[in-house]
DNA sequence: ATGTGGCTTGACCATCTGGTCAAACTACAA
DNA sequence: TTGTAGTTTGACCAGATGGTCAAGCCACAT
């Protein structure tokens, strides 16, 4: 089912390698060897590691941002809004390593600012959002920040520190990681008590 | 007011670049000047980066572990040792970089189970805390593996974090730094609601 | 067959990095 | 003064790593 496309199967290779290494961590050659090609075939595609690193970085961003659309589509109430909003993040961080974000992040604050600063600007959605409930006395009257900040929290830490949550509640990872289907689904109702009044 | 006993000056120099770097990303000489030693001299007193490490990856449990022994102690009603371990738990955060343990755990996540296995066995104590409220008609009847899991969420994520939240709630750090007090006080409350009936 | 342009690669390079070592320095005892 | 044990360091090493390049390969047009 491989791609022959060696762009794309560069690409692939790079996010499996990145992931698991960390850009520091993560070596060329090893990346070359995932895709089987060498390492000068590597830096015929992507002149250097960094420039390789902004594309998995930029696709991972992709994901996510549409996201927070989900506060704009006022189609539906909003404990469905909060339900689905935790299932759409955590199947994303479920595909896609979370750690390697946060470790870059860490390494160049600036990336992050860069693509922000040009895409949003004012407050943000899920305040806003969080706000208009408020206002219309459907929501709980209390800080919108510490709730966007739970919010994300128990979307995000359970696989950022799987290894950890593994050795706590005595799992492996494999049955950890199906636990997470019934964690997702409590984490919305904490949610949805911590909001509703 | 540094310390002249070099073995000292040598640990908190390696937290720092430790804590800062990773594991990968952290240098020798970095911590030798940050000591204001030589390289050998370094290697004097500890003979290889791993060991090093080690040392660091030590205290931080050390750090830790005795926080699990909140749910041992009967003095209190559960709701205050929830607001407690809250606050504990986020002022060990606050003082050392979460970050750097996730990212070792995941590096090799035998460093863990190691010390795991050595110093706990049967089911986590705050698992057993939970059940023993449970059966005593003072707590929510739900599953406690998510009450866990939400509870080191909300403790770890915002320093882990940082920088995204910093993002997304348009901070300073300092600013998010100091907003983390007022949050911790919320995140206790939002626990104690999603386990009160 | 011959040329052409894109693709591939082994060999190579400069630099970095963890780690070693012998020589030098220091404080103190004999 | 001399010896000794612990400490410090500049110089050095071997291996790894990101990156380069000239030469070769291959499909296809002429």
């Amino acid at each position: 089912m491989e791609t022959t496309d060696p762009e794309k199967r560069i690409l692939k290779a790079a996010r499996t390698v990145f992931e698991r290494d960390g850009f520091n961590g993560a070596r060329m050659q090893h990346i070359a060897d995932e895709a089987g090609i060498s390492k000068a075939s590597l830096h015929y595609y992507f002149r250097s590691k960094e420039k390789l690193f902004d594309r998995i970085f930029d696709a991972y961003m992709d994901k996510i941002l549409p996201l927070i659309g989900t506060w704009d589509d006022d189609t539906d109430e909003w404990r469905p809004k909060v339900r689905k909003f935790v299932r759409d993040l955590m199947g994303v961080f479920r595909d896609t390593s979370l750690l390697f974000m946060v470790q870059e992040l860490h390494r160049d604050p600036k990336r992050l600012q860069a693509r922000l600063d040009a895409k949003r600007r004012g407050p943000n959605r899920f305040i806003k959002y969080y706000e208009r409930l408020r206002k219309d006395g459907l929501v709980r009257d209390t800080d919108p920040r510490s709730i966007l900040i739970t919010l994300q929290s128990v979307c995000g830490y359970p696989t950022l520190a799987a290894p950890m949550l593994c050795g706590s509640l005595r799992m492996k990872p494999a049955e950890y990681t199906k636990f997470l289907m019934t964690y997702a689904d409590d984490a919305a109702d904490h949610l949805i008590r911590s909001m509703e009044k």
